[in-house]
DNA sequence: GCCGTTTTCGGCCCGACTGTTTTCAGTCG
């Protein structure tokens, strides 16, 4: 059993003790263990072998040994038991919105009513807005929940979400004056998916913002209007919210809204053994009920005795405990990046040619970048072969004679074939800069096969980096079965480094990944498989996902200067 | 059910909004 498995069992649990009407602090025990292990950057399995489950945050001895009875047996009792306290289905009305645990019992033991379906049946036959103490309003807004739940967006890729806040943002600055305009919920965390996009500024009239904010040309619908805060949805069917406050509640306003939700419920519950408490509007000393207001994020934190913690560390893991020990390590940043390792040229499937790929690259602030076109076994990428190869290396030399204090790197993604082994022959490979390697075809293997086929790539000795190791495609395909905790290991046995894709439909290895690869001394870097120039932006979205793994400059390889970088690489 | 620079027992985040109400329950983020 995975954890995304035992996580649902105990979702499923926390749901059917909250119809049970079960403390709702236990229920809140639940849903944090479920949030912990959902975000756990390594299977229970091997904590459970190493006898460390209790060391996750969330995890006690009564849902430790739940775990354990999981992992070993494929079923719990406690669950099953739960389960047949209560009609098939009823769990499935909670996923409607505005319907919660009471309305859900009461519509299931009144009405009978078992599914979304059925629940629509009675909405329009006026038996819900029959009960006591439902009216009209209810059923009609418990209808509209339905009916979203259908036609609903679902969470949309950060790529899309990121360009479509920036474009609203700039809509809104060209009209009115508002303020620190800036994304806060997932988006600013850079999660790989969005649900909906929040965005927060500072204005003396808050009025007039969210006016023009509610008029912008995108909207379809205003769901919404206040003093401080409007909800629109987007032509593209996406919910944006805005809040507008003044400048001196700025801080407290931006980290309230940047979450995560466990973040803020563990810094709060810390906070009241301080005797603070916390809100949107700022820190209250509970002794005097005095409200303290604050700016800045930096002071917020800082109130609280914590060193300031980056938007992408705070997903309520331990960032907290570290932030009190003033030991949360710096993440890398943009700057630190100083080339692309993963990019192609119209030799093989990109647009541009080597030259305006580096010319671009040099533009961003980069001192080097690695050309590293597919080899000749993805022919429909008209991939190199053994002669194309020699070419392009000649024209690489003619492109970097024109470049001062720039750097093309000869490089290659060579294609790890079925079997593990590679396209093209050692002799070829040990001559390039940067050998890349990567899994395109025969993706559906069984697990052992893959992994086995992966690492016999990172055993030889001519392959630097394995790019997007899981192959996955966000919303198209799912990661290739792989045993990551070996190929991890592997990796690190022969010194491969790993990459970072910054693409964000693939952000491959994926933020809980890159958390374990550093943890077992896996060496990463980043590249964007930039098919054409304006591509090599992605980087940011590498960057993020990099920083929601905790990796620091040190750990990512490309933001060495090119001779310390080759110099790091294997051969 | 978890957890401890107040505690191994007794606490447990905070506020907004909505609807059907005469003071609040339910839901959401």
């Amino acid at each position: 059993m995975n954890n995304g498995e035992v996580a649902r069992v105990f979702q499923d649990i926390a749901d059917l003790l909250e119809l049970k009407g079960e403390s709702v602090f236990k229920i809140r025990a639940y849903q944090k263990a479920v949030r912990s292990i959902e975000n756990l950057p390594v299977e229970l399995s091997q904590l459970a072998a190493e006898g460390r489950l209790r060391e996750v945050p969330g995890i006690g001895e009564a849902i430790e040994k739940k775990i354990t009875e999981l992992l070993t047996t494929g079923r719990l009792q406690y669950y099953d038991d739960l389960r047949a306290e209560f009609p098939e289905g009823v769990i499935s009305l909670l996923q409607v919105p505005g319907v919660g645990p009471k309305t859900a019992m009461r519509l299931s033991t009144e009405l009978g009513v078992r599914s979304a379906e059925d629940l629509e049946k009675a909405i329009v036959e006026g038996r819900v807005a029959g009960l006591f103490r439902m009216g009209d309003k209810t059923a009609e807004n418990i209808l509209r929940g339905v009916q979203s739940m259908r036609t609903k967006e679902q969470r949309i890729p950060i790529g899309e979400a990121l360009p479509l806040a920036q474009e609203i943002m700039a809509a809104l600055q060209e009209r009115v004056p508002v303020r620190n305009l800036t994304p806060a919920g997932s988006l600013r965390r850079f999660r790989e998916t969005i649900g909906d996009i929040d965005l927060l500024g500072t204005a003396a009239d808050s009025e007039e913002v969210l006016a023009a904010f509610t008029a912008l040309p995108l909207v379809r619908e205003v769901l919404a209007r206040g003093a401080t805060k409007a909800s629109i949805v987007t032509r593209g069917n996406l919910q944006v919210d805005l809040r507008v406050v003044p400048d001196e509640e700025y801080g407290s306003l931006l980290q309230y809204f940047t979450g995560s939700k466990q973040h803020n419920i563990s810094l709060r519950e810390r906070a009241l053994r301080q005797g603070l408490s916390l809100s949107e509007y700022g820190i209250t000393v509970v002794e005097t009920g005095q409200l303290e207001r604050y700016a800045t994020e930096e002071a917020f934190y800082s109130r609280l005795g914590l060193q300031y913690i980056p938007p992408e560390l705070r997903e309520g893991t331990n960032e907290i405990a570290l932030a009190a020990e003033h030991s949360v390590p710096e993440p890398i940043g943009p700057a630190d990046v100083r080339g692309d390792l993963h990019v192609h040229s119209s030799w093989s499937d990109g647009r541009d040619s080597i030259e305006q790929m580096a010319r671009a690259a040099r533009a961003m602030g980069y001192q080097y970048v690695a050309i590293t076109d597919h080899s000749k076994g993805l022919g429909i990428a008209h991939g190199l072969n053994e002669e194309r190869v020699q070419e392009q290396r000649a024209e690489i030399r003619r492109v970097n004679e024109g470049l001062q204090g720039f750097r093309v790197l000869a490089g290659i993604e060579v294609d790890i074939r079925a079997d593990g082994s590679l396209d093209l022959p050692d002799e070829v490979l040990a001559q390039m800069d940067v050998v890349v390697a990567a899994v395109h075809s025969a993706m559906g293997q069984e697990r052992e096969k893959m992994t086995r086929r992966v690492i016999r790539a990172t055993e030889n000795p001519h392959v630097d980096i394995i790019a997007h190791p899981t192959g996955r495609l966000l919303g198209v395909r799912e990661a290739m079965a792989l045993d990551m905790e070996t190929v991890f290991q592997a990796a690190a046995r022969t010194g491969t480094v790993l990459e970072i894709n910054a693409m964000p439909d693939r952000l491959d290895l994926r933020d809980v990944h890159i958390f374990r690869a550093r943890e077992l001394g896996v060496k990463l870097s980043l590249g964007t498989d930039a098919h054409a120039a304006e591509h090599l932006g992605l980087m940011q979205f590498g960057v993020g996902t990099a920083r929601r793994g905790w990796a620091g400059a040190g750990h990512i390889l490309n933001t060495l200067p090119a001779e310390a970088l080759l110099a790091a690489l294997k051969h």
